[in-house]
DNA sequence: CACATGCTTCACGAACTTGTGAAGTGTGTT
DNA sequence: AACACACTTCACAAGTTCGTGAAGCATGTG
C-alpha cells in the first residue's frame, strides 16, 4: 500500500505550495501550513497531535499556530468533555468569507493611516490631494468589497444547486 | 523658520506610519517609504537623489526600492535628455487601481494553487470539497474586484465633480 | 495519590532580511 | 581627454524571524 504513502507526500505537497501562496498574502509560514493541511485533509477537527504528526512538525510549532489561527477565527478551538486534549475544526462554512471579513480591517487601518496624512497636510497641496485621492480610493474599494461579500452567500448556493440541479448523468 | 523643519518631520513621522501599512500589506520596507513619501511629499518627480536625502537614508537603498516599485507600476522611471539622472515620477492618475489589478495577479496565483489541488483531490472527499469551494469562492471574488475597479474611475470622476460643483459655500 | 499523556512556554541556533559603506560604472561638463 | 557627479552593485554587519528541543504545566487514568 505505497499508495497511501504517495498519497500523503502528495497531499504534503500541496500543502507547501498552498502555504507559499498563503504566506505571500501575509501569513506567517506555520499557520499557512496548517491551515492549507487541515482545509485538504479529510478529517473533520484535528488535534494539535495530529497536526503535528501529519506535518511532520513538532508540537511547539503547532501550539503558536493555532493560537493564532485560532485568534483570526479561521480555526474554531473545541473541548469534548473527558478528553485531554483540545479539538480544532476548520469551520468550513464562510470559511473565505470571514477571512476576507478580517481583512478588511486591515484595509481600515489603510485608510485610517491615509486619512491622518490628509489631515496633516490638508487638501491643496499636490501630495495631500494624491492622499485624498488614495483616502477616496480605498474608502470605495471597502464598501464595494462588502457589498461583494454579502453577495457571496446567494452565489455559492446558487453554484451548489447549478451542480445539483444538473449533475453530471451517468 | 523651524516651521519647515517641523513639517519635514511631521512628514516623514506620516511616512513611517504609512509605510508599516504597507508593508502589512506585503510590501517590503524600503519600498515603502519611497512610495509613501512620494505620494506624500509635493514634488511631481524626483530623483534618486531626492528621495535618498528626502528620507535621509543611503542611495544605495533607494536603488533598490525603486526597482521593485518601477516594476510592479507603481513608479515610473523617465529620463530628461540632458540630464545625468533618472527622475521618478508617480504617474498618480489610477495609481491604485493599477496596483489592485497587479494584486489581482497575486489572487490569480491563489486560485491555480487551490485548483491544483483540487484536481489532486477530487471533489468526493471532504478536503476536495473544502478546497473546490476555496475555489469557488476566489474565482467570484476575483471577478468582483474586476468589476469593482472597472467602476472606479466613473466614481472618482463623480466624486471630483461633487466637490467641483458643489464647494463647500461660505 | 502517583503516573502518563498531551499541550504550552521558553531559550536557543539557524536562516533570512535589511540597509550601509565602499567600490564600480556610466554620463555630462570643463 | 580628464574630471566630477549620480546612481548602481556588492559584500557585510545588525537585526529579525522561524522552528526545535527541553522543561513545565495541566488533565485524565490506574
Amino acid at each position: 500500500m505505497a499508495d497511501v504513502e504517495d498519497d500523503r507526500m502528495a497531499l504534503l505537497r500541496f500543502v507547501e505550495r498552498f502555504g507559499l501562496v498563503l504566506r505571500e498574502a501575509g501569513m506567517a509560514p506555520m499557520p499557512a501550513r496548517v491551515l492549507a493541511y487541515a482545509l485538504a485533509d479529510d478529517a473533520d477537527h484535528y488535534t494539535a497531535g495530529d497536526l503535528a504528526r501529519g506535518l511532520g512538525v513538532s508540537p511547539a510549532a503547532i501550539s503558536g499556530a493555532v493560537r493564532q489561527l485560532v485568534q483570526v477565527g479561521l480555526l474554531v478551538r473545541e473541548r469534548e468533555p473527558g478528553t485531554r486534549s483540545d479539538l480544532y475544526v476548520l469551520d468550513d462554512r464562510d470559511l473565505w468569507s470571514r477571512f476576507m471579513t478580517a481583512e478588511l480591517a486591515s484595509l481600515r487601518r489603510f485608510e485610517e493611516a491615509v486619512a491622518g496624512g490628509v489631515e496633516l497636510l490638508g487638501t491643496e497641496r499636490p501630495g495631500g490631494r494624491r492622499l485624498a485621492e488614495t483616502r477616496d480610493f480605498m474608502a470605495f474599494l471597502h464598501g464595494e468589497l462588502v457589498d461583494a461579500l454579502a453577495r457571496w452567500p446567494a452565489e455559492r448556493d446558487r453554484l451548489a444547486a447549478e451542480r445539483n440541479g444538473a449533475p453530471v448523468p451517468r
